[in-house]
DNA sequence: TGCCCTAGGATTTTT
DNA sequence: TCCTAGGGCA
């Protein structure tokens, strides 16, 4: 049960709100899930149909989270509810409606990010495009550019402006044809088809329209304009629709995320509600005066400030490391004292940075000191090798178009064909318009092959018919160990005795016990999908003991109901528990949204409310859905205590005691590449807003005036993000410390001696103050000219750029500048600079 | 075909 | 520095 009184004025509002559109903006640590949540559990209090209300979020994380604390409130009544992310929530749609989609069939596979990559290298060099003029990332940047835009091949054909656009586009439409042929989507297709599809077929639209009635998107200003469009189609009937975000922790949108779509709610939905949840329960006064200060210097933005009534608490920590390596040591005895000082667990510590590649020496200290940590990073368990393997082959498997999966495992483990035979094979099944498996069938008849390779094609073909019978039913676990026996990938891994290879026998044994978890599911899943189908709103017994109800509410019930395939749904049993709701279901029975004609799903309207966007994939279309979708296999989990590394943006939605940021200097954060536009650099300040709202005690922030990086040392400056924060709320010393000994290192210096202002780059100040320059702020002092990190330079070929680095000195100096979007490195002699 | 070496590139990454 | 992709050679 929940009860209003749990929440304040504004709160307690947004969850009122019944009917209308709603913009909910929600500052750091504002409450904004319990917003949510209650403010759907209230909906069905009041007698809103579960699942006439789709809620969307963009992580697993958060709509697992959503999904059990609405279940904590709701009990069984929430059953039926959409908690899911976009791409799920499209998945489920588009599988739904697969005979809209012209093109692509059921087992449609979704390609990651790596898979793309192939693809287009593919396509690029059937174009005949030089890989260094036109390299894979940039076109695929630009491709998922134009889909996050709804732009279709024919758009961006018309609106390719120059060459490399042109080029791009051309790539494009190869691109899609290719996937086409693969049947595969990729994460941006998700959403434009789905976007396409409604647009295509508005009976299909006014479904969904119907059945959606009350929809809620969390961090709003993280959507792209293809999200934006999705949501706004589907909310335009009823407009109930509520948007919950924060344009100060817009920090997503070189990927597409346009914080208009929130600043422009109001012209969106003119009679919109618009409440502002400034209150913040998180951290101590002083942290949020620094966040506050520091987010004021930008200009495009929604006038808010956060307060709090938590005490003052600590001021912000500085410390001017000499290097990365002081800063690291400077951590890790700091993280060690606090413990000892107040007792504090490894987990009230997190230590963010901007780049992954800044984790490695965080790593070194922590482990001299002996203090457990955990490093969120970039490789995903999904993108290791040997997991993209036997993905590979169960995609294969599943979907035997698949040409990706298909060219990866054909010589894995070594079978002796390489690219010659893979080239043949390819040209074979393209000609004949076979798939992959139909194409090794008649491995005889492709033309040009030696008999060793025929016989090892011939041999595959026979493995892969008889694992693909096996796939078709039984468990996954069983098809894959089968997998990893049959084709000697284990001997592989097991023959060779290096610790990489150990790791991989390690991470596939891991693979094996989430296939375990997830045949474990299936059976419970059929029941309840069996539920869902036949028997609600009447009380059904499929699966609806009380006792098992009552099991389902129960504090070991978190992670049972509704994680298959994406985890989209509120399950529960069919007895509702929750009381003053009793008769929620049936209300909304009367209340069901399906339209009593006109649709054009009968099946479910016969039976009962459309539950489920049915299509429960079970085996391994589904597996692969999930894997898919659900990329990470929680990262954090709160039972392991170990002090935390992570990048800024891993941290936005989290919290922690004690923070550390690290790495405050020019160039790294905020990052090079968002020196030069203004845009950009507002990003990097929110996201600093980020940073330091994850703090709920202790914030220390840390520079190093030299850096290994890259294998190369470079000098910056500190961060101006220094220079924002008001030095009253700053200390240089931490008080935990005893007393100076006299002459610290260049302690102190950066406090009083000004920083990189604002407004540009305060190189003369800097110098004036005589720790900072010794610190080593770099100069290059040539017969004719001297650079200095900051300073503007034009130069003929590459414009405008903004020098971030100086190695050397005099004539040889070697500066990096950062140009729009390219880093270069020159030698001050010969680089031709003019400042402007 | 497969291994080894070198050159060049290297933010952030919810799906 | 460290990773990887691609070229050259056995």
């Amino acid at each position: 049960m929940y009860s209003l009184a749990d929440l304040n004025p504004v709160q307690r509002e947004a969850v009122e709100h019944r009917d209308g559109p709603l913009l909910i903006l929600a500052g750091a640590g504002s409450g904004k899930t319990r917003v949510l949540t209650y403010r759907i559990a209230h909906l069905v209090a009041r007698g809103v149909a579960p699942w006439s209300i789709l809620a969307i979020t963009f992580t697993n994380k958060a709509a697992k989270e959503m999904r059990q604390r609405v279940e904590t409130l709701l009990g069984s009544a929430g059953a039926g509810l959409w908690v899911s992310t976009f791409h799920s929530a499209c998945v489920r749609i588009l599988r739904r409606e697969i005979d809209h989609l012209s093109g692509y069939a059921r087992s449609f596979v979704i390609y990651d990010t790596g898979d793309q990559l192939s693809v287009l290298k593919s396509c690029l060099k059937e174009l005949d495009l030089d890989e260094k003029k036109f390299p894979a990332r940039g076109i695929s940047a630009k491709i998922s550019d134009w889909k996050n835009r709804l732009c279709q091949v024919q758009d961006a054909e018309g609106q390719a402006a120059e060459y490399f656009e042109e080029m791009a586009a051309k790539a494009y439409r190869l691109y899609q044809k290719k996937l086409m042929a693969n049947n595969a989507l990729d994460f941006d297709d998700i959403i434009m088809l789905t976007v396409e599809l409604f647009r295509q077929n508005p009976t299909v639209l006014d479904y969904y329209r119907d059945r959606f009635r009350y929809i809620l998107v969390d961090e709003y200003q993280d959507t792209n304009h293809a999200q934006y469009t999705l949501v706004n189609l589907l909310a335009a009937r009823y407009r109930n629709l509520c948007v919950v975000g924060d344009d100060d922790q817009a920090v997503y949108g070189w990927r597409g995320a346009d914080v208009q779509n929130i600043l422009a709610f109001e012209r969106d939905y003119p009679e919109a509600v618009v409440l502002k949840l400034e209150q913040n329960y998180r951290s101590t006064k002083h942290i949020l005066q620094a966040a506050n200060a520091v987010v004021r210097h930008n200009l495009d933005r929604k006038a808010k400030s956060l307060w709090t009534e938590n005490l003052s608490g600590d001021l912000l920590i500085h410390y001017a490391a000499e290097d990365e390596r002081d800063e690291a040591r400077y951590v890790a005895e700091r993280i060690r004292r606090l413990k000892d000082r107040e007792g504090r667990p490894n987990k009230d510590f997190a230590v963010l940075y901007r780049s992954n590649a800044q984790s490695r020496i965080l790593e070194e200290y922590l482990l001299r000191e002996g203090i457990p940590y955990r490093v969120v990073s970039g490789m995903k368990f999904y993108e290791r090798m040997e997991i993209k393997d036997i993905l590979a082959y169960l995609r294969v498997l599943h979907n035997p178009a698949d040409r990706v999966s298909f060219s990866r495992i054909l010589n894995v483990p070594k079978r002796g064909l390489g690219e010659s035979v893979l080239a043949k094979v390819l040209l074979y099944a393209e000609e004949q318009g076979l798939d992959m498996l139909a194409a090794l069938r008649e491995a005889e008849y492709i033309p040009g092959l030696r008999p060793q390779a025929r016989e090892a094609l011939l041999s595959l073909s026979r493995l892969l018919e008889e694992l693909r019978e096996q796939s078709l039913e039984g468990k996954i676990t069983d098809l894959v160990e089968e997998i990893l026996d049959k084709t000697d990938y284990w001997t592989m891994l097991k023959a060779d005795n290096t610790p990489e290879a150990q790791a991989r026998v390690e991470n596939l044994q891991e693979f094996l016990s989430v296939t375990a978890e997830y045949d474990a599911k299936i059976p419970e899943e059929r029941d309840e999908q069996a539920a869902e189908e036949g028997n609600r709103p009447a009380a059904g017994t499929a699966s609806g003991s009380l006792a098992e109800a009552e099991d389902r509410l129960g504090p070991g019930a978190e992670d049972r109901p509704g994680t298959q395939a994406g985890g989209t749904f509120l399950t529960g049993g069919e007895d509702r528990i929750v009381s003053g709701t009793g008769d929620t279901a049936s209300a909304g029975a009367e209340d069901r949204p399906i339209p009593e004609a006109g649709g054009d799903f009968p099946a479910e309207e016969e039976d009962g409310p459309a539950l489920v966007i049915d299509d429960f994939s079970a085996g391994v279309g589904g597996f692969l859905e999930q894997v898919a979708l659900v990329a990470d296999i929680d990262q954090l989990n709160e039972g392991d205590d170990g002090v935390v590394l992570m990048t800024m943006h891993s941290a936005k939605g989290l919290e922690f005691p004690v923070v550390f940021l690290v790495g405050m200097e020019e160039g790294i954060f905020p990052s090079s590449h968002s020196l030069l536009a203004e845009a950009a650099l507002e990003e990097e300040r929110r996201l600093c807003y980020v940073a330091l709202t994850r703090a709920k005690e202790k914030i220390y922030l840390c520079c190093a005036s030299r850096r290994l990086l890259y294998g190369h040392i470079q000098s910056n400056l500190p961060s101006r993000f220094f220079s924002e924060v008001p030095p009253e709320l700053m200390l240089d010393r931490d008080p935990i410390d005893p007393p100076p000994r006299r002459q610290g290192r260049m302690g102190g210096a950066v406090r009083g001696g000004g920083f990189a202002g604002t407004s540009g780059h305060g190189r003369s100040k800097n110098r004036d103050d005589g720790s900072l320059a010794s610190a080593g702020t770099p100069l290059a002092t040539g017969k004719s000219e001297t650079y200095h990190v900051g300073d503007k330079v034009e130069h003929e070929k590459f414009g405008r750029g903004i020098i971030v680095s100086v190695k050397g000195e005099g004539a040889s100096a070697i500066l990096t500048v950062a140009f729009s979007g390219q880093l270069k490195q020159l030698i001050s002699e010969y680089a031709k600079l003019t400042r402007f």
